[in-house]
Parts: C-alpha cells; structure tokens; sequence
DNA sequence: CTAGGATCCTGTCAGC
DNA sequence: TGCTGACAGGATCCTA
C-alpha cells in the first residue's frame, strides 16, 4: 500500500514522536520481518534516535549508535505509536486503533521518555503488516545508500532534475506499458498503484499504451500529474488514525479526499461523466476513464 | 539488456 | 453454511 505520500506521513509523525527517544527494548513476532545486517543489539537498545528520513517509499531512522533502523512497509505495513498521545499511519486497518501487540504485529519498540515529558506512562511504537512483506533492516547508517533497492532508485518527484532523469529512465522501456514502466522505481522513486492510475487519468493517457507511442509532452505531463497528486496527498496528511476514523466512529477512507479513478469504478468521470471502468493492465487492478484516456490503438 | 509472469503471505469477498 | 478462487496501495526472482 504505503506510497511515498504515505510514507512520507509516517516519517512526519514519527519524527514529531519519537525523535529524542532511546530505544530500551526491542521484540520481533516475526523473524523476516526484522533482520541485522552487519549490526546487533548493541547497536540499538541504548542508542537515541537522531533523524527520520525517507527516500522513495524507504524510512529510515538514524540512531546516535551510527546505525540505522531500514524500513519497507510493501503492501500492507504500518507503524502506530501508543504512550502520551496515540498516532497511526500507513495501511490503514482497524489496528490503528485496537488493542496491541495483535495478529499482524510484527516488530515492536519499547522507547524511553523524552526529557522534561510529564507524566510518562512507556511508549511503544508498533509495526504491524499483515502480509508480512515489509521489512525492517538493523545495519550501519553509511550502508544504507549502498542497499541496492536504493542504489539503483529512480529520482524523488521533488527534486530540480527529476523531470529529465524521469524521461531519460522511462525512454529505456519502450516496449513496456506505461503503467508497469511509472511503477518501476528504477524509472521514477515513490509511485504506486494508486498514484499511477491517478496520474494517467489526470495526464489523460491510457495505463496500457506502449512508452514508445508517447510523446516527450504526453510523458511530461504524466510525470507533472505524478508530481502534483503526491503533493496534493501529502498536504491532506496521508492514511492516518485521524483521517480514518469518522466524526461519528465509522471507518472512513482517505481517499475520498483526493482520488479522481481509484476505487472509483462505477461512479462518474469527475471530468466527463462517463462510468469509471476497472480493468487489468500489467498485472494490476486498474482504474480509468474509457473516454478521458484514449485506447492504446486509438491515435491519441 | 528488457519484458512479463510467478512468488512471497494473510485476509476478505464474490460465486457456487 | 462451506468451499474455492481471485484479488489486494510492492518488489524481487526467474525465464524467454
């Protein structure tokens, strides 16, 4: 699930919470789901944690052990702080709420108080990921450039360059269709299922054309579109324990913020009218308009 | 080298 | 009700 809007939410509210605090304890429910690579226990239980950063849909939170906690939430991760005040982000679920340690906990933090802090009752911080694709890495800050996930990364959507880098990375599938060739984080860092059918429907270009039928402009325009729907999520805050609970208790979606196609199949282009249809392009649940987004054999 | 499919795992839902 | 298969907000590994 978590794309680098997502993410992004999760590195915010962690860096409000826990920046400061030393980690005291630490406890994996699920082996592959927490691995030491070239670091141990020493290097973490004691050590403060410095600075939260991310890089596509990577977290990584540095320690003054001059180690780093790696994290990947792939589908279904999410992180959920308890102690003082009580915040979740990430795939949202009903374990944003309910009572932990529960079934999809996997790794969990015991964390120390934070100077001058009031009334300080523990404070845990939670990753839970049903599908237990995620992962957290324990391995030394000046490795972690060198994961190769990372090493071979496409550009942030936000940097000055990424617009050229963006072009330049996609140019090399031509053969691919462009919704597979804009989920490849080796063309472009932090988009996703959902901000890919949200890109394409605001760049009007249908996910199953072939790169090399698109022109520099229709490309542009895609990458613009990726750009502005990850800006525009991260400003309404992500996936949230806030935003997923209703004013009235009821669970409610954060995608009813901003979504123009996703999940949307059946209701009405928000452009045009026409019916939103959900198809299957590149192996992937996917969301368009039939009208707004010509067909691939349709000259565009 | 690229492109496409299977695979890792749990849970839920549609259809019989 | 109970079973079965499809599918899910991701990325890797394997094959052609």
């Amino acid at each position: 699930m978590p794309e680098l809007p997502e993410v992004e939410t999760v590195r915010r509210g962690l860096s409000e919470l826990i920046v400061g605090r030393r980690v005291l304890a630490v406890e994996a429910l699920n082996d592959k789901s927490f691995e030491y690579v070239g670091a141990s226990d020493e290097d973490l239980i004691g050590a403060k944690v410095t600075e939260i950063r991310r890089r596509g849909k990577v977290l990584i939170i540095d320690l003054s052990s001059g180690c780093s906690l790696v994290g990947h939430l792939k589908m279904t991760g999410q992180m959920v702080f308890r102690g003082g005040s009580d915040w979740a982000a990430g795939h949202p679920t009903d374990s944003f709420v309910g009572e932990l340690p529960d079934r999809s906990t996997r790794v969990m933090f015991e964390l120390s108080a934070r100077p001058k802090e009031a009334n300080f009752s523990g404070a845990k911080l939670f990753f839970n990921d049903q599908r237990k694709f995620g992962w957290i890495k324990l391995m030394p800050t000046a490795q972690v450039e060198d994961l190769p996930f990372l090493q071979k990364m496409g550009p942030e959507p936000f940097w000055e360059t990424a617009e050229s880098e963006f072009l330049r990375n996609i140019r090399r599938h031509p053969r691919s269709l462009v919704k597979a060739a804009i989920l490849d984080q080796t063309v472009m860092a932090g988009i996703g299922n959902i901000y890919a059918d949200e890109s394409l429907w605001a760049a009007k270009v249908h996910p199953a054309t072939r790169v090399g039928d698109l022109s520099d402009r229709q490309l542009r325009q895609i990458f613009q579109a990726a750009r502005a729907v990850m800006t525009k999520s991260i400003e309404s805050g992500g996936s949230t324990m806030k935003n997923y609970i209703r004013a009235d208790g009821t669970r409610g979606d954060y995608l009813e913020k901003f979504a123009n196609v996703f999940r949307r199949e059946g209701q009405a282009c928000r452009r045009c009218g026409t019916t939103i249809e959900k198809i299957r392009v590149a192996g992937r649940g996917t969301h368009i308009c039939p009208k707004c987004q010509h067909p691939p054999t349709a000259k565009a």
